[in-house]
DNA sequence: ACAATTCCGAAAATATAATTTCAAACACGC
DNA sequence: GCGTGTTTGAAATTATATTTTCGGAATTGT
């Protein structure tokens, strides 16, 4: 039985996170996880699922107060006991308390709707269309931000660049513009992020690129860039939340979907090149490996 | 395991209540009341709590079409996590059926399952207090970021640069961290992004920081970088998809929540920041207003 | 009321779960 | 790199849970 009597399980694994192995929080995580469900069957099960032995799990039992796995499962059921007969069940249930109120409660909610309203509206078609652009390794592949959303533009470089060779950064200065113009070739891709508080510059490259024969997919909001004008595929995505600010948790969503299919089209070459890469960077130990 | 795969225990045993003997009435009533929690301990205490004897709880099972107590309770046990798990994913079919296999769609289910599962384990006190150091301008703030994460920091860095003055991204290349770490004062604050194949250097000057006197804190996933042990506040959030790299949307949702709430909490000196802000990019014509 | 039948639980037997032990693997400081 | 302390799961051990057996108690039909 636990010394302190009104904490959750969960709370206290998280508050011990800290202090866990390897292993034990592999097995925290996977608890969370479903929680608590999937701690209800034996402690070969619990073990098993999580991918660690069953003395890990008996000795998590101990570590988070419990005299032994039994125990720690008794007091599981009694909280889902209680979570269940309390008529808030209809609680979302990953606000833990009362705190719908919270921003960082009301921000997810609003997170979790654009993702779902903006995922629906894309078009495969055009999803699978962009996939194909950005795997051609016949063209060059350019991307470009604006004053915000340079980081999305960032991200998607630093991976567009292990995956494939001939990816450009367009620096976000627009002064330089005209030489990476310069550089790009008919049937190159143009890759726009450009979201409200549209950028005239990026409008006018998108166009001109275009003009020259390079195909631009433009990455927008839900009122649509003007640069769409000049634009081979454009993605509208939902990115209002209660923030002064909009929010790239969806923009950035996409881009990572595209990476995971373009990468997925070059796995051999990709492959290869992330191997060159670890060895470049044990090489030159530029980091250590963990775990 | 049950013949007839699409009831559920407790249909089955209101359908033989008819059927069934004294002894197993009282327990079967048992059973539905607080259903299912009360038959998940072991046959014993079931037996217990019913008042009936262990073996009644065993022919139970069978009568119910279990091989076995085991077998019934592992199906309680797949009914409750569809029952738990299901109101909250609301599997909102936003995808056109067919198309549940595309990547785009995996992608993203896999994205939502993280931003729940990492959300309702943010500790809102560990938010919270985060958010007043972050707002607190008497000491300055410092961001830095690793290999992939940097981007994550330069998005942070460029929000929280209009909020409050004294904010400073910490350049990756780390030759030049004994600069930074120079100008980190005591009580300033320092916010260090890294997820794994944590880098070695990023461990160190968190340590470094902390031993100065520097508040750390620490945006990392549900493995935990080193760095936790040097940092005053934790977070770990979600990152695993289907994709050869880490996801960054959970991160991202976080920085943005953290940016929505210090803002809030900045209000009158940010809305005047972001009026000069305004004012100078209509007096540098770095860029033009649309919309 | 009295057999015949079914039901039920104590106790034994069996199966499974939980814990402990311990040696190999590992991370970490020097 | 090299030794030291920690972590970890396989195997052995112990504890517990589950099932089976079986005789007495309850129920039913006549």
């Amino acid at each position: 039985m636990p010394d302190i009597e009104f904490e959750t399980v969960s709370q206290r694994i998280r508050a011990l996170f800290e202090s866990l192995t390897r292993a034990e929080r592999q097995l925290a995580n996977r608890m969370l996880e479903n929680y608590p469900v999937s701690s209800m069957g034996s402690i070969t099960t619990v073990a098993e699922e999580a991918g660690v032995s069953a003395p890990t799990v008996a000795r998590m039992a101990r570590k988070l107060g419990f005299s032994g796995f039994p125990d720690l499962q008794a007091a599981l059921r009694r909280e889902l006991e209680a979570a269940i007969s309390d008529p808030i069940t209809k609680h979302d249930h990953w606000a833990s308390d009362a705190d719908t109120t919270h921003i960082l409660y009301r921000f997810t909610e609003s997170v979790l709707d654009n993702l779902r309203n903006s995922l629906k509206q894309i078009d495969i078609e055009a999803f699978d269309r962009t996939v194909s652009l950005l795997s051609d390794r016949r063209h060059a592949l350019h991307i470009v931000g604006g004053r915000i959303t340079r980081s999305l533009a960032d991200y998607f470089f630093t991976h567009m660049q292990v995956i494939r060779p001939d990816v450009t950064l367009v620096a976000s200065n627009s002064n330089s513009w005209p030489h990476y113009l310069l550089n790009m070739q008919e049937g190159d891709v143009l890759v726009v992020f450009d979201i409200r508080r549209y950028e005239h510059n990026i409008v006018r490259l998108a166009e001109v690129a275009q003009s020259r024969g390079v195909s631009v997919v433009l990455i927008t909001d839900q009122w649509g860039s003007p640069a769409s004008k000049h634009s081979t595929v454009t993605f509208n995505l939902r990115i209002e939340v209660p923030s002064a600010w909009d929010s790239s948790v969806v923009p950035m969503t996409l881009v990572e979907s595209l990476i995971a299919a373009v990468q997925a089209d070059c796995w051999e070459e990709t492959k290869a090149r992330m191997k060159t890469l670890e060895d470049l960077f044990d090489h030159t130990k530029l980091f250590r490996k963990f775990l």
